[in-house]
RNA sequence: GCCCCCGUAGCCCAACCGGCAGAGGCAGGGCCCUUAAAAGGCUCAGAGUGUGGGUUCGAGUCCCACCGGGGGUACCA
């Protein structure tokens, strides 16, 4: 679109040609001056002169995954944010670490892999170094040095490291934190710790004493029910499971099996996780999620006594958030798969007459109970979740007692109970809980209130506040009528304490971390077997890496076969698996655990690395972490990096366990900081028109055109006309835009302004490449506001400014510092915007004083033709390290304030008065104004109202 | 169903502790430059803030209800 041959365009116009030049020289010039690169306090990148006297920020994104189409104008919304934050906080004077690593593990490498036989590093350093081709060339001041792979065996050695420490500790409720199983050993030779079954250590057999040990680990096998797909042969996470039960990949059919796996205890670290949320600077909505998804939830465990089949007094314990409402308990549920059920289930029907849904119409409680079982039996949890909210059910044929009132309640067993939640059963109060109410009216049950509702209310279940009602039990005197929820809470905790019924408890929805996965391309565990379980490999040995196989994929089945077995695909390196080593008592055959770590692994530790990225004696120097990441301030600053990036998606999995494991490394005195990012920040996402034909098929956006017809915008496909949407920019969406084509057709400068000013970082917007060009008008017009587009030469003055343009300036100084801070890049933009327009309409060349502090301001936004800028001004040294311009407060205050004065509501005149004039002297003038009076009409004022530096109101 | 976020000009967005609804940009109209067009320059117009109530001297901003859009979550006892 420029310079074609015989286009008279000025010679010397920012175009995007020079554009490309100004940036491929800069971006040379950086690299070779290695501006970006940030000193360390101690190790490999130690300048210790260097950073005296200085503040640190430390500023990261969430890392991307390297995709093989590398990024889309999206991607680096984020990425630009950041990096302008970087650049101004460096020319602050900050030393700044800002860099970029690659979480390189995960399934696309893999599939990729299983397709083309291509070794998935192959592709996935391909992938890597197109993504970082990129970033350059959009500018970004990383300090290339820091960056790090996950996939690099330097740096997963220290994953694995860290999940041995996780492995060789145990959480000390005690102490509340976490200690070396070394500790617990000693304090069981000592006798400190009474062991699980009270023998002296010394008794127990060496399996025993590892049985004991591993059962404590904060990584720990164990079986459990896992989502297994035989049709891509791999245990699924939740969140690649979909609504539907099926894989999110392929859409198999997703069963649920107990396996063998790793587990990382992060339940441990509930409390912890739910309380320290108060101690960071994060968005309100993801603390909510957190805390929701930890959903710490107080209340009681009560036993319900119950008789077995036998004659035998049981219990059953349940969980119940409302211990308040113990009275109104009228019935009880277990979960299907309870344990109790085929223990409480009697021989025959207790009567005669029950009603037909209890008993299913079979003859005897064990059959209505395996009928029932069956007939939910094939059914996931998550298919059973799918099914409509229909209350099932069957009566066990047995009764529970009450412990408060000694009623006598029947026990059923129904699958809106889960097993996994809990006890496992419930005290069911219809009264008060919605879905009780639904199963007490199918199956006919009593149902007594507990909570007086408000008058007026028509609903079934009341869940909300009032005071309690119908329970009082003169027999035991104990009555809790009359009392709110959160009163009568705690009566009935104590008295169930006192009588040995049930004690206060807390529950969470928190489950332990799944840890293993039964894929190839990821972390292998630092682990091998003997006969009596896992043994970790040592220290020395790692990292453990990850071996060649003949198949990348792992055995995959028929997606129906519920009962087949996952094959991980390091099992077929035989050669690797059983493997001889000395671990202290002679060379003993091993064998080495075959599955690997899920794609979180990598991101729970990033940040630490690259603040030490290539130490070889530790993860991360404490040195190094205390300068970075170590609490600020003397409150109860946790620590962390300052600011952290990244989309909302994440919101919970990834940054839950990257919290969880520095809690760990923390309580293990690994690191100062408690939490791993301080400040928090979601960056909306940027979406991009889409058109759909008449079929609802997309077509290229790409290939549209836009025309008006009879003044309505129409979208045309091949001469018909499509639909526009906005969605995600994507394959699937037809709608791709790359930051290639941006920089191609206009220069990354002007990319990275035109992002920035779309709006709040923190919003979504629509892409919308035609308004690029208001990019591309500012920088050119910056330009000219400094070379002569026709000769090239400097348009510069060293005349001072004239007290208007002087004024603005330092306005719009004080204004962008603010807007930087605040992460408002589209009002920074604006506000340059402003005074470069004010700078065009003064006749004459730019003043100098304007000018160098007018590159400065837009120096981080668009850095290339800044520098550019920089060079022509007559400055040698980059502007990397350049001050940022600070406003003059005497600029800032104006002489004189104009203020409106409103008569009624309405403006009727305008006053000028000095800006330091006091109220008394406003309130004269306006009342003296000749509008205000004329609007007065000789009223007397009811009350004048004087905002000072804002307006007059005046109320008649 | 429940929880959270967002609704300002044709479009993207500003508006500080409640104080004259407009900073900036896109698109649109007019003019200049040009043989012409593109690019460029100058300039103009354009909402009363999703709807309905309330608080206030004063509401885009605070409160209540509703409508629309987006996200999270879903038998969690």
């Amino acid at each position: 679109m420029s310079e074609q041959p015989g286009v008279t365009e000025a010679p010397f116009r920012y175009t995007p040609a020079r554009a490309a030049e100004i940036e491929t020289k800069w971006q040379e010039r950086w690299r070779k001056e290695r501006v970006y690169e940030a000193p360390n306090p101690a190790g490999s990148l130690a300048e210790p002169e260097a950073i005296r006297g200085r503040p640190k920020f430390f500023v990261q994104d969430m890392f991307p995954y390297p995709s093989g189409d590398g990024m889309h104008v999206g991607h680096p919304l984020g990425y630009v944010g950041t990096d302008v934050l970087a650049r101004y906080m460096r020319m602050r004077g900050y030393n700044v670490l800002h860099t970029m690593g690659f979480d390189a593990f995960g399934l696309p490498a893999e599939q990729y892999a299983v397709q083309t036989g291509q070794h998935p590093r192959i592709t996935t350093e391909r992938n890597i170094a197109a993504i970082r081709r990129q970033l350059a060339m959009l500018g970004m001041g990383h300090d290339t040095r820091r960056s790090v792979e996950t996939t690099d065996p330097k740096y997963y050695k220290w994953t694995q490291w860290i999940f041995l420490r996780l492995f060789h500790s145990f959480y000390d409720a005690e102490q509340d934190r976490a200690r070396p199983v070394t500790d617990l050993v000693a304090e069981y030779e000592s006798g400190v710790r009474a062991t699980p079954d009270g023998r002296p250590w010394a008794e127990l057999t060496e399996p025993e004493r590892r049985a004991v040990v591993d059962g404590q680990r904060l990584a720990y096998v164990s079986d459990v029910p896992v989502n297994w797909c035989p049709g891509l042969g791999t245990v699924l996470s939740n969140e690649e499971v979909t609504s539907e039960g099926r894989s999110e990949r392929g859409n198999f059919p997703v069963f649920r099996r107990s396996l063998g796996q790793w587990m990382l205890r992060i339940t441990a670290y509930a409390d912890r996780l739910t309380d320290d949320l108060d101690l960071i600077d994060w968005p309100e909505p993801i603390r909510v999620m957190q805390r929701n998804w930890i959903g710490r939830s107080h209340g009681a465990n009560v036993t319900f006594p119950v008789d077995t089949a036998d004659g035998e007094r049981r219990g059953i314990e349940v969980f119940t958030t409302r211990p308040d409402t113990l009275f109104g308990a009228t019935f009880m549920v277990l979960a299907p798969e309870h344990p109790l059920v085929d223990e409480i289930t009697p021989a025959a029907w207790p009567e005669d007459e029950l009603p037909g849904q209890w008993t299913n119409g079979a003859a005897t409680p064990a059959e209505a109970v395996r009928g029932y079982r069956a007939s939910i039996g094939g059914k996931s949890d998550i298919e059973r979740q799918v099914e409509s909210r229909e209350k099932t059910g069957v009566f066990t044929g047995a009764y529970a007692v009450n412990p408060v009132n000694g009623a006598r309640i029947p026990v059923f067993v129904a699958d809106y109970v889960l097993l996994g939640y809990g006890t496992g059963a419930i005290m069911a109060v219809p009264g008060q809980d919605e879905r009780d109410w639904a199963f007490a009216e199918q199956y006919r049950l009593p149902i007594v209130r507990t909570v007086q509702p408000p008058a007026g209310f028509d609903g079934k279940a009341y869940v909300g506040e009032g005071p309690a009602v119908n329970s009082t039990n003169p027999e035991t005197g104990l009555s809790l009528d009359g009392l709110g929820i959160e009163d009568a809470k705690e009566r009935i905790i104590a008295w169930l304490e006192e009588q040995g019924h049930g004690s206060g408890t807390v529950t969470y929805k928190l489950r332990d971390w799944l840890f293993s996965r039964q894929r190839y391309w990821g972390e292998p565990f630092p682990i091998v077997f003997d006969e009596h379980g896992p043994i970790a490999v040592p220290g020395d040995q790692l990292p453990v890496e990850l071996p060649d196989v003949p198949e990348y994929a792992p055995k995959t089945y028929d997606p129906d076969d519920a009962d087949s077995e996952p094959v991980a695909p390091l099992s077929r390196a035989t050669d690797w698996v059983n493997v001889t080593l000395d671990l202290g008592d002679g060379p003993k055959q091993y064998r080495r655990e075959t599955n690997t770590m899920p794609n979180w692994a990598g991101s729970c530790w990033y940040e630490l690395r690259y603040a030490d990225p290539d130490n070889d004696e530790i993860f991360c120097d404490p040195a190094n972490e205390a300068y970075w990441m170590g609490p600020q301030g003397d409150g109860d600053h946790a620590g962390g990096v300052d600011l952290y990036i990244g989309g909302v998606e994440h919101a919970v999995l990834h940054l839950l366990y990257a919290r969880f494991w520095h809690k760990v490394l923390y309580d293990l005195g690994h690191v100062s900081s408690r939490e791993p990012f301080h400040r928090l920040v979601n960056q909306g996402y940027i979406q991009a028109p889409a058109y759909t034909d008449a079929r609802g098929v997309y077509v290229p956006a790409a290939e549209v055109e836009e025309v008006t017809r009879d003044g309505e915008p129409v979208f045309l496909y091949q001469g018909q006309p499509v639909n526009r949407e906005f969605g995600k920019i994507g394959k699937s969406l037809k709608n791709v835009i790359t930051p290639d084509d941006m920089c191609e057709q206009y220069g990354a400068d002007t990319f990275r302004v035109y992002e920035m000013s779309m709006g709040p970082l923190v919003a979504s917007k629509p892409w919308e490449t035609r308004a690029v060009v208001g990019a591309q008008r500012l920088l050119q017009r910056v330009w000219r506001s400094v070379v002569d587009e026709q000769t090239g030469e400097s348009r510069i003055t060293d005349e001072p400014a004239g007290p208007e343009l002087r004024n603005a300036l330092h306005r719009a100084i004080a204004g962008v510092r603010t807007d930087y801070e605040g992460l408002r890049f589209n009002t920074a933009i604006a506000k340059v915007t402003e005074l470069n327009n004010l700078l065009t309409q003064t006749p004459g060349d730019t003043p100098r004083e304007v000018a160098e502090p007018l590159v400065l301001l837009l120096a981080p936004v668009a850095p290339h033709v800044a520098e550019e800028l920089w060079e022509r001004l007559g400055h040698d040294e980059s502007l990397v390290h350049a001050p940022f311009p600070e406003a003059d407060p005497r600029y800032l205050v104006a002489e004189t304030v104009v203020y409106p004065v409103q008569v009624a509501k309405k403006v009727r005149g305008r006053i000028e008065v000095p800006a330091d004039a006091a109220e008394d002297a406003v309130r004269e003038a306006a009342l003296a104004d000749e509008g205000v009076r004329r609007a007065l009409a000789g009223r007397e004022p009811r009350k004048v109202i004087v905002v000072p530096g804002r307006m007059v109101s005046i109320v008649v």
